[in-house]
RNA sequence: GCCGCUAUCGUCUAACGGUUAGGACAUAGGAUUCUCAAUCCUACAAUCGGGGUUCGAUUCCCCGUAGCGGUACCA
């Protein structure tokens, strides 16, 4: 057992450079001021090189609560694991939320530079401050060094295996923690690597109550376990940094990963031990995907799922507004009530709530995703389409791009068939679609298409017959009802059936329907068994082009 | 193993202790002045199991079970 005064010495000689007090690193991190119910949060990912669509999920969380309450949404880079850290990694996130219309009111700035007053924003760059605290807790003995090695931590692990004792350091097996100072002086002299741990007073017996923002009351034990601090490189563990630098910038609302929730007792104990007000919890539950055919959830992983990785959805061109909807209505499950009843509202307008977040695991439904995507597609007006699809395309498609950049307003008409009115056309889930709505218009892209005998139920001569007559009585200038009486009247001379009724009860006496009539007609303009509607494609078209495809068909009819 | 959290259709979820357990997505049928998409209609489909408490339990309690998370000098 240490003395007071030990402790202190111990402090000096294990940070001798560190001369700054608590008080001063709190001098330089003033209070918040803040208005009445503001909420300031923080969204910290890790710099791993891959930007999550979880981490797009909490940081929505966090801008958005923010927001609602007029508090401050702060973005913080945890790298203070430099295994796993990525050269290009904070610009991916900065980017990438960003690229969602998520901002941050302070954090690191694209550039590298730092937005707001509680900087540096980087945990790395924070390095001085964990130590002034490390130093502050191994001088009142919340704190000591640790000179076991990885070896002897197996070692200890297989015992408490044996023993059938809870592993870990803690307790009487944590060996350094009441080491005497002379001991701790040999160490140093050699130069042995050490870790600083917590000394921990907790109890496991003990439970105590705290209030999570969507658990609700829950009882948990107190915790026992001598927990790393500083790592032997320096850097802090996320245990240390969280206190610290939420406290710092003035946090008053933690929102993270439910896998937090299990060391929320650890938290407790270091904000007593730091003599820090406790900041509240809420623990989001994790994205999952469904695996093993249906048996089993697990998180949604990046090493697994390309869906994970939010790049899937920039490159393949969802828009990000039907990424954000759905985001909301897993957090919120009365998001979709809200749209039904304000469809034209921005999502800004929605009060998200951290008590109706749901408790367990939600499945990440990708079929969901793109049905809600769909719908936003189609409530746009085809210029709009036109505008994303050529952003997306700029981008991933080049060819499209340049299609799209040469010929506007014919691309535009094209978006624009079955767009108005109230049968919407919903065949775009995401930009990457636009692409197949040209094909069919554009000669370039038409010609790739290999021909094929699709229609092989009605007759080859009969197809020619009809496309021939059909170009004697094409007129452009007819609408759309005209245009289908005159269909009709082709196939009826042609021995066709106009009446579906009719046709079902004497299908003998027919060759087949108008519908088979109108097919004819859509393979040869289209080549396609499946096409928009037909009179909307031929106006978009044009006479000249309609014509000549038809005739190509009928001379290809031999 | 130990600790913790969670549990309603296939999925996301709704239901002051009293509902015919509701909606959306998906699936399957049907409808439509042309195919596909859409739209409309219909169908299918759930309270994890066992005990309590209660006149009455999806809801409250206990015990199982399952899923998830944690059990690091990762976050």
């Amino acid at each position: 057992m240490r003395t007071k005064d030990e402790n202190i010495q111990l402090a000096d000689l294990l940070f001798p450079n560190v001369k700054e007090s608590v008080e001063d690193v709190f001098k330089k991190y003033p209070k918040r001021e803040l208005k009445d119910g503001a909420e300031v949060l923080r969204f910290a990912p890790s710099p791993t090189g891959f930007l999550h669509i979880g981490s797009v999920y909490s940081g929505l969380v966090c801008t958005k609560i923010s927001e609602q309450t007029d508090g401050v949404a702060i973005l913080r880079i945890e790298d203070t694991d430099k295994k796993r850290e990525v050269k290009e990694g904070v610009q991916l996130i900065v980017e990438g939320l960003k690229g969602f219309g998520i901002e941050f009111n302070e954090g690191p700035g694209i550039k590298g530079d730092s937005i707001g007053d509680y900087a540096p924003y980087m945990q790395s760059k924070r390095l001085d401050i964990y130590k002034v605290f490390a130093k502050y807790m191994i001088a009142k003995g919340s704190a000591y060094p640790c000179f076991i090695t990885e070896d002897q931590l197996a070692e200890i692990r297989e015992q408490q295996e044996k023993a059938g004792a809870r592993t870990g350091y803690y307790g009487s097996w944590a060996k350094w923690r009441d080491a005497s100072l002379e001991e701790i002086k040999s160490e140093l002299e050699n130069g042995s690597p050490f870790v600083v741990r917590l000394y921990s007073t907790g109890d496991i017996e003990n439970t105590f109550e705290m209030t999570d923002g969507v658990k609700g009351r829950v009882t948990l034990r107190e915790n026992d376990m001598d927990a790393v601090l500083l790592k032997s490189d320096g850097f802090p563990t996320y245990h240390f940094a969280h206190p610290i630098d939420d406290t710092l910038m003035g946090v008053t609302m933690v929102t993270r990963g439910d896998e937090w929730f299990s060391s929320v007792p650890l938290h407790y104990e270091l904000f007593a031990k730091l003599g820090f007000k406790q900041i509240p919890y809420t623990h989001i539950s994790p994205l999952m995907k469904m695996d093993n055919d249906g048996k089993s959830k697990r998180k949604l992983s990046k090493r697994k799922d390309p869906e994970a990785d939010v790049q899937y959805y920039i490159d393949h061109g969802y828009p990000k507004e039907g990424i954000l909807e759905y985001l909301l209505t897993l957090a919120n499950s009365n998001f979709y009530d809200w749209r039904v009843q304000n469809p034209n509202l921005d999502i800004d307008e929605f009060q998200l709530k951290l008590e109706k977040f749901n408790k367990a695991g939600a499945l990440f439904d990708i079929v969901k995703l793109e049905d809600i995507c769909k719908e936003y597609i189609a409530s746009l007006s085809a210029e709009q389409v036109y505008e994303k699809s050529l952003d997306w395309a700029k981008k991933y498609d080049k060819q499209t791009a340049k299609l799209l950049e040469l010929n506007k307003d014919y691309c535009i008409n094209i978006f624009n068939i079955e767009r108005s009115g109230s049968k919407i056309r919903k065949d775009i889930v995401k930009f990457e679609d636009s692409k197949l709505q040209l094909r069919i218009f554009f000669d370039e892209l038409f010609n790739e298409e290999e021909y094929e005998d699709i229609l092989n139920r009605v007759d080859r001569d009969i197809q020619k017959e009809i496309v021939e007559r059909y170009i004697n009585i094409y007129n452009s200038d007819e609408d759309n009802v005209v245009w289908f009486e005159n269909i009709k009247k082709l196939g009826d001379s042609l021995g066709f059936c106009s009446d579906r009724k009719e046709y079902e009860e004497n299908k003998e006496k027919y060759k087949g329907t108008v519908g088979d009539v109108a097919m004819v007609l859509r393979v040869a303009i289209t080549k396609k068994t499946q096409s928009p509607d037909l009179y909307q494609v031929m106006s978009v078209l044009g006479e000249q082009k309609a014509r000549q495809r038809l005739e190509k068909y009928a001379s290809e009819m031999v």
